[in-house]
DNA sequence: GTTGACCTTTACGTTAACGGCAAGGTTGTG
DNA sequence: CACAACCTTGCCGTTAACGTAAAGGTCAAC
């Protein structure tokens, strides 16, 4: 029992495993888990989301679990929330900001400059919610809007269904009040 | 009473607005309202985006109030939904299928047609609200996680603010465990 | 120790979404 | 009618976010 098996599978090219050790990754590997290319890594590297990857003897870069979990934020910001690479930059300043305070909050003993730095990092913290929720209650607001929409169609359906005439099409437009209140969750 | 007032605040150029006309205004007018440039809405008409606006004798752009609402329509899924003008550029398409469909609805009396048209125009608003919830569903899964870190931040912060020493820092990472459940909303 | 898949940097190309300018036409007002 | 402030259609420029190709180095496996 020495080589054998899994070559079949992994082809020429895999870091290896040994013991218990920090499971490092290479780029393309990494950006197939989370649908992004070789290039979009290397880019935001450049643009300084990512700090510098560690890097093989041969300059290769390797990734370790930290690494992907925030590029997987990163493309979440992007993808999810629709943020842009500068919009994110900003955010993430604030993440490594935090990871500082982290730092400079064990190098003291200072219970009050302790208190600070936990109550700055708590305000970059909220401040980050703050933004995504502006943006989650706008899009709320345009589910809502046709959520609406859909409410009007089911109701004339079921009076289609009904075979009477449709109701006198009241034209709701550009309508702000909470419709749909008692229909919530009815989908799917 | 023939002319006078109100050209001393609306300038040298404005559309006369005649007993009750459908109020039609400028491309620049309307960009204004909406935070839109001119170009950008000429763009969106280039795209297909908007039908090719109305034009005065002169072959300016005059844009109606349903006009402005689909640019506003267009600008909310760029900006809070974070949409490309292509994804846009579907979904508005479904939103241009419905409108033939309310036409084919009033030219015809068959009733199974009229049925058919309400199930295919509700089919496509339902698309529309699951693309858009499952936008919200990825950015409430955000908002969570970094309301985890928030919770985390405040029960630290009350630890430091009673004298004692942290936590053993739990070191919570890549965690997918629903955080902060009964603290919900306890923000703001 | 050679291969083949992967990696490196460098650099130019591409697409989306407009910005900006030129050259000229239109409109409401004085 | 003259004027300022808008508008029109080109058309080229720009920024973001990568794609892609070149020229070469690395690495695990055979």
């Amino acid at each position: 029992m020495s080589h054998s098996a899994r070559s079949a599978l992994t082809g020429p090219a895999a870091p290896v495993p040994t013991e218990a050790e920090p499971r490092l990754r290479r780029i393309q590997d990494v950006g197939a888990e989370l649908g992004l290319t070789a290039r979009a890594i290397r880019y935001y590297e450049e643009l300084g989301l990512l700090a510098p990857a560690a890097r093989s003897e041969g300059a290769y870069r390797l990734y370790d679990a930290d690494d992907v979990e925030r590029l997987r934020f990163i493309k979440g910001l992007r993808d999810d929330a629709g943020f842009s690479l500068t919009e994110i930059g900003q955010l993430l300043e604030d993440e490594a900001m935090r990871a500082r305070n982290r730092d400079r909050f064990r190098t003291t003993e200072d219970p009050a400059e302790r208190r600070a730095i936990v109550t700055d990092t708590l305000g970059r913290v909220e401040r980050q919610i703050e933004s995504l929720r502006e943006k989650m209650a706008r899009l709320a607001g345009m589910v809502e809007e046709a959520e609406g929409r859909r409410d009007h169609l089911r109701l004339h359906l079921s009076e289609l269904d009904a075979g009477r005439e449709p109701a006198p099409h009241v034209h709701t437009r550009s309508g702000s009040r909470p419709v749909a209140a008692t229909l919530d969750e009815t989908g799917q």
